[in-house]
RNA sequence: GGGCCCAUAGUUCAGCUUGGAUAGAAUGGCUGCCUGCGAAGCAGUUGGUCGAGGGUUCGAGUCCCUCUGGGCCCGCCA
């Protein structure tokens, strides 16, 4: 974590330089330069001042290399040259490799997690999937960027709540519970498949099919609907019978992406409570709702946008719409009016933590999960424009400092060759969006399972050694691995065309290549057969490869802090890639075993250094560092 | 009609927030490297008018405008 140390010195000895000068100071930019050769750091601070200075940016780099290099002494800069105009930074390595490996000696576990959220409150809403159905590959970008932001907030100690909202009053519910109730579809799979895919694959989907031939289907569901929401009929508890049931098998699936949550918000509840009538109050006190009297709204409750039409929150008979559910819960999140539930004790999760469910009366746990500082509601970027509207009216109630933020993303869709699969001839086209009605997804589990398959293979033939049960637990992190990082590797505004076979790969800017680096290094340290040197001669370490892996391992809190600023779980993966190449590099360059006594010392801390940056890396990435694969 | 997002090697993408030095990976194709710390690796090679046009600037893949192509959103549905 030293690399922020030199940094933060060049940048002093700039602004220092910039005033002794007598240069006026500027906001320049210090970052890496394009070729090594040209050092570390790079600052452009030359041309930024050519102008008003009238020099050419040659002169003024000159001129501040100079006056920069009589002041690095004690610093951690090695050397300041210019050229073309910029000033370039060399790091001190005799300084900078045993100051990082210190700092990951002095606790390895939390190497490279910078304290930049100072406890502050951060919720998190991911997942939120309709209970009626199981996750299919667009929920798994969901809940692997939800899940990834959740690790790199607590990275960067912030208080972290993690809420997965249930919508176990709508539409979809409503059409698998026709579908049982007055189609007679059998409460039992009958294909021994999961329940949650047996409503999706075959309920959901087929009761989809009849309302087109059934119209008298459609008003059954608008009853079904309603008693739903009414909450007390037979019909209400057989839905909320089949909704556990089906949210406990997509918990399954959820967890074992490794993806963890504090608190399940059922809008069941959210209706039940009354809360809405508070943020309606809330609403109106704030002048933000008011009730049209003329023109295509008459008589609804509606809010204005900016940009936007006006928005209908309340219709004229009196009933609340779609977004004033939304409204209540992100007002909740914010701790902007008075919590209804209580809580309740659900489950223990996979990494023993418990997952809470609200509930209403009752005796509950005094526990408190809403009133974020910032709260990030992870949705994809078809809502963009609600969430807009939610945020906008929020800030106006006068959130008080506290931020409501929609992160979107894109798609996730499926190849031409996958398509196929279904039986579907896409054309010329590139792409084409699943459809849950239509049955034309590639579901989650199968996605685990088929990769696992793939890695279970591999595992086989590189571990005779291995059990039955050590195979497949070290198949389904391979497996894991592979689909977390293809998740967050790329821009969350990009869609991503899912390809049953190309997501596959085990090989190059993958997940697994990145545990396959971190395998490699243990066996070293284990092969070694000693234990590490605290004071092993470091200074030692002057080959190209090793000055390059320290280089990366003394970066990583500054991308953790950044990726957390910038809501960016892709730079993380990015960095794990780059760190793993450096290592790789490493590893055919330069031999550590059969080195000297005291360079092979130093290289074991190296190589244990690595480790810590590489595991730490991961571990925010939700894939689990192995020692063999 | 209005709004948002995307366009960079054959393919999938970094780089754009904050303009700066010969535009980087991966994958695919071709070619090498295991008697040596794990070849899920490494090296080499092939491959780019950064969608088009204009503008701003000493300097544009990056900022602004227009256009083209692709995707999404815009209900007293949820």
């Amino acid at each position: 974590m030293t690399f922020r140390l030199f940094k933060e010195d060049v940048r002093k000895l700039v602004k220092q330089a910039l005033s002794d000068s007598g240069y006026s100071a500027v906001d320049f930019d210090v970052s890496e330069p394009p070729q090594k050769e040209f050092g570390d750091l790079s600052c452009n601070v030359g041309f930024l001042l050519a102008k008003q200075a009238k020099k050419p940016p040659q002169k003024i780099a000159a001129e501040l290399a100079d006056a920069i290099r009589s002041h690095i002494k004690g610093t951690y800069i090695l050397s300041a040259e210019h050229a073309g105009g910029h000033v370039n930074f060399k790091a001190d390595y005799s300084r900078l490799s045993p100051a990082t490996l210190d700092q990951a000696f002095k606790n390895p576990d939390s190497y490279g997690y910078p304290d930049s959220g100072q406890g502050s409150h951060i919720i998190i809403e991911h997942t939120s999937v309709n209970p009626n159905k199981a996750l299919h590959v667009g929920h798994m970008r969901n809940v692997i960027i939800g899940d990834t932001l959740y690790r790199i907030m607590k990275a960067t100690n912030h208080r972290t709540t993690v809420l997965n909202y249930v919508d176990d009053s709508g539409l979809q519910v409503a059409d698998i519970v026709v579908g049982f109730k007055f189609v007679g579809f059998p409460l039992e799979p009958t294909k021994g498949q999961k329940f949650d895919h047996y409503c999706g694959d075959e309920v959901y989907v087929k009761i989809n099919e009849r309302y087109e031939k059934d119209p008298q289907l459609a008003e059954k569901r608008k009853l079904v609907l309603k008693e739903i929401e009414e909450g007390k009929s037979e019909i209400a508890h057989f839905a909320a019978d089949i909704t556990r049931r089906v949210m406990n098998e997509q918990l399954k699936t959820c967890w074992r992406m490794k993806a963890r949550y504090d608190l399940l918000n059922f809008e069941s509840h959210i209706v039940v409570s009354k809360l809405w009538s508070k943020a309606f109050e809330l609403l109106k006190k704030n002048g933000i709702a008011h009730l049209e009297v003329e023109g295509k709204n008459n008589g609804c409750w509606v809010i204005e946008a900016k940009d936007e039409e006006d928005k209908v929150l309340v219709r004229s008979d009196g009933t609340a719409t779609y977004i004033a559910k939304d409204i209540p819960y992100a007002a909740w999140k914010l701790g902007l009016v008075d919590d209804p539930f209580s809580y309740l004790e659900f489950v223990e999760q996979w990494d023993g933590s418990m997952l809470y469910a609200t509930t209403l009366g009752g005796k509950s746990e005094s526990k408190k999960f809403n009133g974020g500082e910032r709260v990030i509601t992870l949705i994809d970027s078809r809502q963009a424009r609600l969430q807009r509207i939610i945020s906008q009216v929020l800030s106006k109630i006068g959130a008080d400092g506290r931020e409501y933020f929609h992160l979107g993303y894109e798609a996730v869709t499926l190849s031409s060759d996958t398509a196929k699969a279904f039986g579907i001839d896409i054309g010329d086209r590139q792409f084409m969006h699943m459809s849950g009605r239509k049955g034309v997804y590639v579901n989650a589990d199968y996605v685990l399972d088929t990769l696992h398959a793939k890695a279970l293979e591999e595992v086989k033939t590189r571990n005779p050694g291995f059990t039955e049960e050590q195979l497949n637990a070290t198949a389904e992190e391979i497996a894991i691995s592979a689909i977390r990082y293809n998740m967050i590797k790329q821009d969350l505004d990009k869609i991503i065309t899912f390809d049953v076979k190309e997501s596959l790969s085990l090989e190059g800017d993958t997940g697994p290549y990145l545990q396959y680096a971190y395998a490699r290094s243990q066996r070293i340290l284990e092969k070694s057969g000693q234990t590490l040197d605290r004071d092993a001669p470091l200074q030692m370490l002057t080959h190209e490869a090793e000055i390059a892996l320290i280089k990366e391992i003394s970066k990583l809190d500054l991308v953790v802090e950044e990726a957390g600023n910038s809501l960016s779980p892709k730079s993380l993966a990015r960095y794990g890639y780059t760190l793993a190449t450096a290592f790789n590099l490493f590893f055919e360059k330069v031999p550590v075993l059969k080195g000297e006594p005291d360079v092979k010392a130093a290289r074991l801390v190296l190589v244990w250094a690595f480790g810590v940056a590489l595991k730490n890396t991961l571990r925010i990435l939700g894939i689990t560092a192995l020692e063999r694969m």
